[in-house]
DNA sequence: CCTCCACCGGAACGGGGGGAAA
DNA sequence: TTTCCCCCCGTTCCGGTGGAGG
């Protein structure tokens, strides 16, 4: 652990224990320019994506509508900065350009609203001053019906003299879970409401969406009316390789860190790393802060790859426990079963095996078990946070069924992090008994 | 080629919680 | 207060289904 005695320039011997933390030195210049909201003044290696989306977009300048577009590709290759840089660029010519033309430029995230409301609320949010929303004259994060937040919507965008983009990050997966419906209402928007030529003196919003995914097979469940107005322009962002992390790294940690705190080797093997799984700058980055932060902890001057190899560790150590600590009672019942059946030497799993140790588990530790049906879609949940690997297999006359195993090399620590729950602490001394057969 | 296993996964439903509105 | 609305979590029901064995 740390030292006892205070060292660099400290006056005071003994006094306050945070002392030592207060007056140590850091390795960081501006922290802030490491964090994902941080934007910076140039996109580097997205040229062409970048023109292709201006393109599309274009239409905007004089007022106009432009196409809906998808950007997909891996995490972390840019997507989500490149649409909030090309919102400043818009905003910025158009305040300079064309004094008449105003925007709304809405970022949401679908990852964190991820219902049909919290989608429409997380769009108006952009829309009403703190006094419309204290009044109630915004649309609050929950109560109103949908029909209403909707019109209210409506009438905020009809504005002739602006345009709106909204962009929705992380669709795919809110798309698959929840339907196209909010996808479709946005689309919606754009609709003049009254058919038979009423009165209106509001004009139909001109509203766009950028819709960013990882993944674009969601695509095929969107019904045909939004598949055709949504999914033509689409705009791929591939991976970076090695030269183009480097650039985006170096030119981050200038302003991030201190003079020498960091050198070009260090970046070099970060982005050679990331290139190498994926082109990641998201991770890339964020390798380079808690290296930082472990360098601070220990009282290091500079980063080296030692350290770095300690914040590869620490980043996927947290990310598994912290994922197992947040799972709900049920399921790390079920991810117990998978542990303690690989435990007994049951590396591949049928469904059936799994349900079946929970159940006896279940009985041990008081909790009420859950139904078959529910307990595969949990284990379908944490196969996508990467707990377990789960695929549905045949097995010819032995049935259809998934093939489930542990996705963590080390089955002790699992179960350690799991008996600190309150139920399952309760499961001292719980064997599997069973065998099936399974080749 | 057909059967038939052991599930898969969609659909419909509802209790219950949280909130606004009449 | 009651009524309406949205959403989470879970149940029940049920029509599929890939492929080894007949
Ligand atoms: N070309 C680039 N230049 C500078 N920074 C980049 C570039 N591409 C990505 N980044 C940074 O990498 C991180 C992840 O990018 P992000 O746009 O969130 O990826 P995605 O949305 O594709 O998952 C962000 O911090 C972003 O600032």
């Amino acid at each position: 652990m740390a030292s006892r005695t205070c060292q660099g320039g400290v006056t005071t011997p003994e006094s306050n224990i945070f002392e030592k933390y207060l007056n140590r030195g850091t390795v960081f210049q501006d922290k802030s320019v490491l964090t994902s909201s941080y934007v910076p003044p140039i996109l580097k290696h997205r040229d062409s994506q970048i023109n292709d989306i201006a393109n599309i977009l274009s239409p905007l300048l004089n007022g106009e509508g432009a196409s809906n577009v998808l950007l997909w590709g891996n995490t972390g290759t840019g997507k989500t900065v490149t649409a909030k840089y090309l919102g400043n660029q818009l905003k910025t010519i158009l305040e300079c350009e064309r004094e008449g033309i105003l925007i709304n430029y809405i970022y949401v995230n679908c990852q964190t609203a991820d219902t049909h409301y919290g989608v429409l609320y997380g769009i108006s949010t952009h829309l009403y001053s703190k006094e419309e929303v204290d009044t109630g004259i915004a649309p609050p994060p929950t109560g109103w019906s949908l029909d209403r937040v909707h019109q209210a919507l409506k009438k905020r965008l009809g504005d002739s003299k602006r345009v709106t983009v909204i962009i929705l990050d992380e669709m795919d997966m809110f798309i698959t879970k929840s339907g196209d419906d909010a996808l479709y209402s946005i689309m919606k928007l754009n609709e003049s409401d009254s058919p038979h030529g009423g009165k209106d003196i509001q004009s139909p919003p001109r509203v766009s969406i950028i819709g960013i995914a990882n993944d674009i097979s969601f695509v095929d469940l969107l019904d045909s009316r939004v598949k055709s107005r949504f999914s033509n322009e689409k705009v791929h962002f591939t991976p970076y390789i090695t030269d183009n992390l480097q650039d985006i790294l170096s030119q981050r940690a200038k302003l991030a860190f201190r003079e020498g705190a960091i050198d070009d080797s260090v970046i070099n093997l970060c982005a050679s790393t990331e290139a190498r799984v994926g082109g990641d700058a998201r991770k890339a980055i964020e390798i380079l802060r808690i290296s930082g932060e472990i360098a601070d902890r220990i009282g290091e001057k500079s980063i080296n790859t030692d350290i770095v190899k300690k914040a590869y560790n620490a980043i996927e150590r947290d990310y598994v426990t912290e994922s197992i600590r947040a799972l709900p009672a049920q399921s790390k019942h079920i991810l117990m079963s998978v542990a303690l059946n690989a435990e007994a030497g049951i590396e591949r799993q049928t469904t059936g095996d799994v349900y079946e140790t929970y159940q006896q588990l279940c009985r041990k530790t008081g909790l009420s078990p859950l139904s078959q049906r529910r307990v595969t879609d949990l284990i379908s949940e944490m196969d996508t946070q990467g707990l377990v690997n789960a695929r549905v297999r045949s097995f010819g006359r032995g049935g259809r069924t998934k093939e489930i195993a542990l996705a963590l090399p080390n089955i002790t620590n699992v179960k350690n992090v799991l008996e600190c729950d309150e139920f399952l602490s309760s499961m001292n001394g719980f064997k599997v008994k069973h065998q099936t057969t399974l080749v």
